[in-house]
RNA sequence: GCGGGUGUAGCUCAGUUGGUUAGAGCGUCGGCCUGUCACGCCGAAGGUCGCGGGUUCGAGCCCCGUCACUCGCGCCA
């Protein structure tokens, strides 16, 4: 075994006591791990190593169960034993190692929740290897701590089961993407991490640089430049677990700071391509990891953004909600209900959200939906309940009969439904309507459950109106190829031209948004002279990639889910920092390791870094 | 930057209309207990009710300010 025909292993074999042959010849730690004893090994003598998870000391009879990362073995001693007291003044998530005989456990004491729970260790010798202190949050059971607590002592927390075993998950779906990107035939590389400031997106990290004073690098918000670059270069087909930073604020989905992605793009391919490409990669990871949840079937649905928009009210629409919004403005044009009616003359939508089964829910129920719609800056939450004895509710009053039907014929309802009733600018109507979609489904409890559901947003609109400065702008992202390419650009309205840009949603959370890149420099020079900048500002900011696209570049496109995101559905964890080790907290600072932190004046200085704080802060930080 | 929620023992929480000495479970410490597996029983210690100010005869509770955490908005090509 380990120590062969080593001597120089004694000491840290045997601290304490001189043990038998058998003993010496083992592992100064474990012959097994916590997680391996059957009934196979009864009558063996093994070493085992790990935590104290839990005590249950009987006075003469002490039960100490053991944990490492492969699970949990019972050990057991008696007062007889001179062990017995050292194992009784130990506390739990102390480090132990016990050496003993494997023995069978008896008719009723076999514990049929454990899978060693056939067997148990009984306790020869104990060596402590190091003592815990009283601890500041509970690493057995099932009781959460405070979200400051968890965090500050991080590593006990992760040895809490849920959060140990979310980690292990999202190592294995790491480990499944490699393996099936290599598969289809990508070759993975890595991109600088100290780069230049992008000029546009979210707020960058900077990096100061000691050997060129007053510059800065900037860590990539993600390597979009490089790895068109390296399409540039001819490598065909790329991916990368891909490290991004953003300085933006926090969500429940939204890490501080980092966050990484399944970050790929190929040549020469068309959209279609790079959908089947990655569709195999997504259903065959969420497949093996559904834990019994069901997948889309491929090919998922694809969904243009017009259409999206109109009949979820997103972008990133949840298809586990089977409500369908319809418009329904023509019903409402020039009819008895007036404040529907001026709306519209005066260029509004309606909307349309079936409330299935909803005819005959209380008052109450509208009245709260109403008084939450003015929550949300609505001017109320319109409604007509389809009663077996008829229309019902304040529209249905005032709105024309024929119309009403026209209404219910529209949304495909029946008698005992309902329906809601958004009017505003055709924008704010449908995102308003897809909240009222959502509510709605909750309320109803109509959701699909134990499924995940994939689908494409495609068709995305290239550029979209500023309604403050009525400039034209791009509505994502400028390095994507207008459909029509330079023909649209030049004989279309700006704002019907479509890009070939797409979203990859699950379950109404966006994985990733991707795209056919544009790699013409006069398709870029004109696709930015629409949205206001001359050629010189294209060359400033974007140099460095539309020179490669001078010197022989290859169609390209690809995409970059985000990998936190697809553990966080996989682990069904409502909150992101449960997927990821070392989480920061809300105002991303890392209460662990104390940062950001402050630096010394030598380190300034060398930096060529003057301090100019905000007064409250000079003061705090004295 | 803005809005909501939370803040009471080491941890998770309860605390009535503002009224006596602020409670429970877990944990800790001590005692008892030889088949438990969330062991059980008895006892003890442990509190700046986030912090500061105000109202009141009296504040964990009401008011103002502030800090922390959290959720959302802004932001996120």
């Amino acid at each position: 075994m380990f120590f062969g025909g080593s001597g120089c292993g004694i000491a840290a074999l045997r601290p304490f006591h001189i043990g038998t042959e058998e003993e010496f010849l083992m592992h100064a730690y474990r012959t097994h791990t916590c997680g391996e004893l059957r009934k196979e090994h009864v009558g063996q003598q093994v070493r085992l190593s790990g935590w104290v998870h839990r005590k249950r000391d009987h006075g003469n009879l002490l039960f100490v169960d053991l944990r490492d990362h492969y699970g949990l073995t019972q050990c057991v001693t008696d007062v007889s034993s001179d062990q017995f007291k050292i194992l009784e003044g130990v506390r739990v998530e102390s480090v132990i190692t016990i050496t003993g005989e494997v023995v069978a456990r008896t008719g009723d004491t076999v514990n049929p929740n454990l899978p060693s729970g056939e067997i148990e260790l009984r306790v020869r010798d104990v060596t402590v290897q190091s003592r815990a202190d009283v601890l500041p949050l509970q690493v057995a059971g099932v009781q959460d701590a405070g979200e400051d607590t968890r965090l500050r002592y991080r590593f006990l927390d992760l040895r809490r089961d849920k959060v140990h075993s979310n980690m292990i998950l999202r190592s294995q779906v790491i480990s499944t993407l490699r393996k099936r990107m290599l598969d289809q035939g990508f070759t993975e590389f890595q991109t600088p991490i100290l780069t230049a400031s992008s000029p546009e997106g979210a707020r960058d990290f900077l990096v100061p640089s000691r050997l060129n004073p007053g510059t800065f690098y900037a860590l990539p918000q993600a390597p979009q430049q490089f790895k068109q670059l390296l399409m540039v270069a001819g490598f065909d087909r790329y991916f990368q677990i891909a490290p991004c930073f953003r300085d933006e604020d926090s969500r429940a989905d939204r890490s501080p700071g980092e966050f990484y992605q399944l970050d790929f793009e190929m040549s020469f391919v068309t959209q279609e391509d790079v959908f089947q490409t990655i569709e195999p990669v997504l259903h065959g990871l969420f497949t093996d990891f559904a834990n019994g949840k069901a997948v889309s079937p491929m090919p998922f649905v694809r969904i243009p953004y017009d259409e999206s928009m109109l009949k979820y009210g997103s972008d990133k629409p949840d298809l586990r909600n089977p409500l369908i919004i319809a418009d329904v403005t023509e019903a409402f044009r020039a009819s008895g209900f007036g404040i529907f009616a001026r709306g519209v003359e005066a260029g509004s939508v309606v909307r349309a959200i079936p409330a299935p089964g909803a005819a005959g829910r209380p008052r109450g129920w509208y009245d709260k939906l109403n008084e939450w719609a003015r929550e949300e800056g609505q001017g109320g939450l319109g409604y007509i309940q389809f009663a077996e004895d008829g229309p019902k509710g304040p529209i249905a009053k005032n709105l024309e009969a024929d119309r009403v039907q026209a209404i219910k014929d529209a949304c495909g309802l029946k008698d005992g439904d309902s329906v809601m009733f958004v009017c505003d600018k055709e924008l704010k109507a449908a995102k308003f309507a897809g909240k009222v979609r959502e509510r709605v489904c909750d309320d109803l409890d109509l959701r699909e459950k134990d499924i995940f559901k994939f689908c494409w947003t495609v068709d995305f609109p290239m550029y979209e109106l500023n309604e403050d400065t009525g400039q034209v702008e791009f509505s994502h992202n400028p390095f994507s190829m207008p459909q029509g390419g330079m023909d649209a650009l030049l004989n279309q309205d700006p704002l019907t031209i479509k890009a070939y840009q797409y979203d990859i949603v699950c379950n109404g959370i966006e994985l990733s948004s991707g795209a056919i890149r544009n790699h013409l420099p006069e398709i870029m020079y004109k696709a930015f002279e629409i949205a206001g900048y001359g050629p010189e500002v294209v060359e400033e900011k974007f140099g460095g990639m539309l020179n490669a696209f001078k010197f022989g570049a290859p169609p390209h496109g690809g995409a970059a889910p985000g990998i936190d995101r697809m553990v966080m559905l996989l682990a069904d964890e409502p909150n992101i920092r449960e997927v990821i080790l070392f989480p920061m907290n809300g105002q991303a600072q890392d209460l662990m390791m104390g940062a950001p932190g402050h630096v010394t004046d030598r380190q300034l200085k060398e930096l060529h870094i003057k301090l100019d704080l905000p007064k409250k802060v000079e003061v705090s930080k004295g």
